[in-house]
DNA sequence: AATTCGGGGTC
DNA sequence: GACCCAGAATT
C-alpha cells in the first residue's frame, strides 16, 4: 500500500496542476470522446512538441469519427507519414469502423468497453475515461511510472509484469472518482515538467516531502535503467526503377517495418549483387535494428505480389513514404 | 515474458 | 551516439 493518502495525493496534485499544470494543449480543448482518442494514439510513445502539428493536420482532414471511418488508406497513411509506429493509424481507422459499425456510433465509455477497440489498450482506454469523459480511469504511461516508482521506491522495469502490476495497483488506488481529468493529466504533467528521466526539478515538487527516492537521495536510481543492448545490423537493397519522369514504388506489407506505406521495392535478402559506382546509399536506425541499404537503378523489377505504383513527383506528396525513402527521393531527383 | 513495431527531440 | 517519449499487439 502507498505510504501517502490517496485524499492527500490528489490533494497536491491537483493543486500545483491548477497553477504549474499544462492547459492550452489542442486536445484539451473540446476533449471529445474522438478528440481524445486521435491524441491518446497519437502521442503513444511520441512527444507532446512532436504530436502537435500532426494533431491539427489531422482535425482539418478528419473532423469526426465518420470522417476518418470513410477515408482512404492513402490519405491516413499520409497524414500518419513520419510520426512512426504506422500500426497506429491503420489502427486509428479500424477504431472508427468498429465503433461506427459494431457500437452503433456510440463512442463506448466503460474501461472494459474501450479496450476492445483497435490499438486502445490499458493506458488508452484509462486516458480516454479520464480526459473524454471526467469518469475514473487510472492511467500507468512512462511519465506515471517515473513519478510512481520513485515517490514510492518501485524497483522493476519497464517490461516486467510484476512491477507493472504494483504501479497499476497504485493508479487504481490514488485515482479519484471527481476530478478525473484534472488528476489524469495533473499526472502526466508532474512527470513531463518536473519529474523528467533526466535532471528532475525536485526543488519545485510539491511531492517532495512524501518522495522516498528523494529522501533516499536516490532519485536518479529510479525508474531503474534498462538494460541495454546492441542494435543488430541489417543489410538491404532497393531498386530505383525510373521511367518517364515516374518511380516505380510498392506498399509495404503488413506486418512487417514500414506496413501501408510506399517505398522503392525491396531486393530478395537473399540476392546479393556487386557494389556498383552508380549505387545510392542510406543509413536509418530503427528502435531494434540499424540498417544500412544500398539503392540500385534498375530498368524493371521481377513480378510481385505486392501492389506497385508509378509516381510522379508530384503525387508524392498525397502518399505517405517511409521517410529516409522520401529523404533520398528528395535528394536525388533530378 | 520477450519482441516487434519509428522517428524525432535532447543532451 | 545514447536515451527518451501520454504503449499496443503479437508471439
Amino acid at each position: 500500500m502507498p505510504h501517502v493518502q490517496a485524499s492527500d495525493f490528489q490533494k497536491i496534485l491537483l493543486n500545483w496542476a491548477q497553477s504549474q499544470g499544462r492547459h492550452d494543449l489542442p486536445w484539451q480543448i473540446d476533449p471529445s470522446p474522438y478528440r481524445v482518442l486521435v491524441s491518446e494514439i497519437m502521442l503513444q510513445q511520441t512527444q507532446v512538441a512532436t504530436v502537435i502539428p500532426y494533431f491539427e493536420r489531422w482535425m482539418k482532414l478528419f473532423p469526426t469519427l465518420k470522417d476518418l471511418a470513410i477515408a482512404s488508406e492513402d490519405e491516413v497513411m499520409s497524414l500518419w507519414q513520419g510520426l512512426g509506429y504506422y500500426s497506429r493509424a491503420r489502427n486509428l481507422q479500424k477504431a472508427a469502423r468498429y465503433i461506427i459499425d459494431d457500437c452503433g456510433g456510440d463512442f463506448p465509455s466503460e474501461l472494459e468497453d474501450l479496450e476492445a477497440i483497435p490499438g486502445v489498450g490499458r493506458y488508452t482506454a484509462g486516458a480516454i475515461r479520464s480526459f473524454a469523459y471526467d469518469h475514473y480511469g487510472p492511467i500507468v504511461d512512462g511519465n506515471v511510472r517515473r513519478l510512481f516508482s520513485r515517490v514510492f521506491a518501485i524497483e522493476g522495469l519497464a517490461n516486467q509484469s510484476a512491477y507493472q502490476k504494483q504501479l497499476w495497483f497504485i493508479a487504481e488506488h490514488l485515482s479519484p472518482a471527481q476530478n478525473c481529468r484534472d488528476f489524469a493529466q495533473a499526472l502526466l504533467d508532474m512527470g513531463a515538467t518536473l519529474c523528467k528521466a533526466k535532471s528532475p526539478a525536485c526543488e519545485r515538487c510539491p511531492l517532495q516531502q512524501d518522495c522516498l527516492a528523494y529522501q533516499q537521495q536516490q532519485v536518479a536510481l529510479f525508474p531503474s535503467p534498462k538494460p541495454k543492448k546492441v542494435l543488430p545490423l541489417r543489410h538491404e537493397t532497393y531498386l530505383w526503377v525510373e521511367q518517364q519522369q515516374q518511380l516505380l514504388l510498392v506498399k509495404r506489407p503488413s506486418p512487417g517495418i514500414w506496413a501501408g506505406l510506399w517505398c522503392l521495392p525491396q531486393l530478395e535478402a537473399t540476392t546479393v549483387l556487386e557494389p556498383k559506382a552508380s549505387d545510392l546509399s542510406f543509413q536509418h536506425t530503427f528502435s531494434h535494428y540499424k540498417l544500412k541499404a544500398s539503392v540500385r537503378h534498375q530498368q524493371s523489377i521481377p513480378p510481385s505480389e505486392l501492389d506497385t505504383r508509378w509516381l510522379n513527383k508530384d503525387e508524392l506528396v498525397n502518399v505517405g513514404l517511409a521517410t529516409p525513402i522520401r529523404k533520398l527521393i528528395e535528394k536525388h531527383w533530378r
